[in-house]
RNA sequence: CGCGGGGUGGAGCAGUCUGGAAGCUCGUCGGGCUCAUAACCCGAAGGUCACAGGUUCAAAUCCUGUCCCCGCUACCA
């Protein structure tokens, strides 16, 4: 059945690297979308690309010694690799380089500057000389340049200015009529409050500090605005054309159906590019989605560290469907969501392995055991079965409702919930009592077949997700994909099929531990690249200690410890003890009696006048018959030589250390 | 008082608009089963729904205040 067409777009993404799996994420949402349009009969049309213009690749190129284009080249190239191993099935990759963009772009500029949407003038700012940067009042960090905190004075230079005023009215009229045109709703109000009701301020469209970008045809100090470049992909890519003489692939597919972006885009997306799109007197996207983030667990993500999560290195370890598993099930709606090694492994276990892989495989085994491999429809039904058919056939439903407003997370977990259902039909009718009965063979039968005609539609509800993954299912249960329109009916697996004699194994379970021991090789291999690339040369081999680590503890945890600076104003061996000293400590105006076991390492002469770290809310304990009312800090050794810790600078008696 | 979002069992989240028995997944514990990838199914424990007031027959949900986290705050894409 064919609905009509279907245009969406990711963001287009900027090559200033190679993008992490967080970045990456996005498309995989889209592609999900995608297919699954597609598989409801739409005409559907995805774009996504590359955003490669701006002073920030300019720089970067510059640093690695090589022209922007090269450099652009390069990360655009990588940037479609992780596409094709994430099985992205965009209709059209666009480039900000590709020369028709280009070339449309200039002549936008130049429209927008003969209709006076745009006009000549100067920006001021605060500018850094040393990091020629301008910086607007409140990127100052107190009142100084951000990046290398000096001094920073007013300046102007020429450049264009697009009235943006001119259209907010207009625009917030479309907005306020329009409620599903900013999802999730909450944007909206901050788009509203933020920029749009206090009055939108012009925007500067053009830029003379660097020149990697589109130049302005008329004036060619200028460059145009990247952002002004890169929104515009968007109609460019499918034939756009300023001059009236637009392609009839534009004239179908525009307006777009849904952009779907970062949180952190929405701006740009939501107020310019409407803008932009009422100056050329172009209809607006329908929809834009700004989604949460893919946020990496733990501590903070940096190359150096060797921390970042790529789609190729997940993509290896768990299969290309597992990756797209996770990211689109682990994305909430309107919060960030969290990816680390771990969790990865957990949902792959549990969702993937266990509840869908492990189905597939014991149905697929039981009908071999039992009947050949052959799937035969008896009519031998029992009560049980109508539960199963009944959430079976309803699952179709539940997944559209979710996605019909965007919660894939929500529309997958759905999907999943038929094979969980699909597990439990197993325990319910025990195939294996039936199968030592010769007279419940029919009905072992039946049972088989709800079995498999299930999984059937639970493969093609997984198609959108998991294309991988529901062919491999499809294939063993020897079904074809079936029409959308069918997948709320239940019986037309064809009885009589012989399912393949060799089931596959899925996804075969993994160990954490195992996974982590790779993990680890990743991590070695980033780092070594990052010094690598950034010239380090890696440090003499200083001796370091592994202990093991501890649970994560919160602030709250963390705040009841009351550390101190202490002065030792008197220290005396404990008596009868090999190990211990007996210290008067100064803390403050109090002195504490403090026992410590470190005579091996300090004599208890050249422990007074030391100013040392204390634990000072410890609850008293008693040592060899001596009270004892904090603790010493000290670091220790593989050898247990011990070693006091003291603050770096003089500082007073009392103070806290936190 | 710049704007917005959030704080729910050990972890991750839903529920809040439209008040009416606190739910899901993972983990833990106990039981069942043996077709299957030590998988599957059932049951249990575990929560002052951040805190303090208020409205109400009834509050996670509505109102007021407080604390804490996180975004955004324009010319970096």
């Amino acid at each position: 059945m064919n609905r009509g067409k279907y245009y969406l777009t990711t963001a287009i993404a900027y090559t200033s690297g190679k993008p992490h799996i967080g970045n990456s994420y996005e498309i995989v949402m889209a592609d999900a979308i995608a297919r699954y349009k597609r598989q409801q009969g739409y005409d559907v049309f995805f774009q996504t690309g590359t955003d490669e213009h701006g002073q920030k690749i300019e720089e970067k190129a510059k640093a690695a010694g090589i022209t922007p284009k090269e450099f652009v080249d390069n990360v655009s190239n990588i940037i479609k690799d992780i596409c094709k191993i994430l099985n992205i099935s965009y209709d059209k990759f666009i480039r900000t380089t590709d020369a028709d963009h280009e070339k449309q772009v200039q002549k936008m500029f130049k429209r927008f500057y003969d209709q006076g949407d745009i006009y000549k003038g100067s920006y001021k700012g605060m500018y850094c000389t040393p990091c020629e940067s301008f910086w607007t009042e409140s990127q100052l960090v107190d009142g100084k340049c951000p990046d290398c905190g000096r001094e920073v004075t007013p300046a102007e230079e020429e450049a264009y200015f697009f009235k943006m005023s001119k259209y907010a009215d207009r625009l917030i009229d479309y907005i306020n009529t329009h409620p599903e045109f900013i999802q999730p709703v909450s944007r909206k109000n901050e788009m509203m409050n933020n920029f749009l009701l206090p009055g939108l301020q012009d925007l500067c469209v053009s830029r003379t500090s660097f020149k990697w970008g589109i130049p302005v045809d008329f004036d060619d100090k200028h460059v145009v605005y990247v952002w002004l470049d890169a929104l515009s992909n968007y109609i460019t890519g499918i034939g756009y054309d300023a001059e009236g003489n637009s392609t009839e692939q534009y004239k179908k597919l525009w307006p777009a159906d849904l952009h779907l972006i970062g949180k952190d885009i929405i701006r740009f997306h939501t107020i310019y590019w409407p803008i932009f799109l009422m100056a050329l007197g172009e209809p607006l996207p329908k929809q834009v989605f700004g989604h949460p983030w893919l946020l990496q667990g733990g501590e903070k993500m940096s190359k150096s560290r060797g921390n970042v999560i790529y789609a190729d290195d997940l993509a290896d370890m768990f299969g290309v469907d597992a990756v797209r598993y996770f990211v689109l099930h682990e994305m909430p709606y309107e919060n960030d969501g969290t990816i680390t090694w771990d969790l990865v492994v957990e949902r792959f276990n549990s969702d993937l392995a266990n509840i869908i892989g492990n189905l597939v495989n014991r149905t697929i085994s039981m009908s071999n055991k039992y009947f050949g491999g052959v799937v035969t429809k008896t009519g031998v039904l029992e009560a049980v079965d109508d539960d199963l058919k009944a959430v079976v056939c309803a699952a179709r439903d539940k997944a559209n409702e979710r996605m019909d407003d965007m919660h894939v997370a929500d529309a997958l977990s759905e999907v999943l919930a038929l094979f969980r259902r699909c597990n439990k039909y197993i325990d319910e009718t025990e195939p294996w009592v039936l199968a030592k009965d010769e007279a419940k063979k029919d009905r072992l039968a039946e049972v088989m077949y709800n079995l498999t005609e299930s999984i059937c539609i639970g493969a093609n509800l997984l198609i959108p997700y998991m294309p991988e993954t529901a062919g491999r299912i499809l294939e063993q249960m020897n079904a074809k994909e079936r029409d959308f329109d069918d997948l709320d009916k239940y019986g037309l697996y064809e009885s009589g099929t012989k399912v393949t004699d060799k089931p596959e194994i899925l996804f075969a379970r993994l160990d954490l531990k195992e996974v982590m021991a790779k993990v680890e090789e990743i991590q070695a291999a980033q780092r070594a690249e990052y010094e690598r690339e950034n010239g380090i040369v890696a440090e003499a081999e200083e001796e370091v200690i592994d202990i093991e680590k501890k649970p994560e503890i919160t602030y709250d945890d963390f705040a009841k410890l009351q550390f101190r600076v202490g002065k030792i104003i008197k220290c005396e061996e404990v008596p009868k003890s090999k190990k211990l000293l007996c210290s008067q400590v100064k803390i403050g105006s109090e002195v504490k009696q403090i026992v410590s076991g470190i005579k091996q390492y300090y004599s208890a002469e050249e422990m007074v006048g030391k100013k040392v770290m204390v634990l000072t809310n410890l609850k008293p304990a008693t040592l060899a018959g001596v009270v004892s009312e904090g603790m010493l800090l000290c670091a220790e050794d593989a050898e247990g030589n011990l070693a006091l810790l003291a603050p770096e600078k003089d500082m007073p008696s009392g103070a806290e250390i936190c």
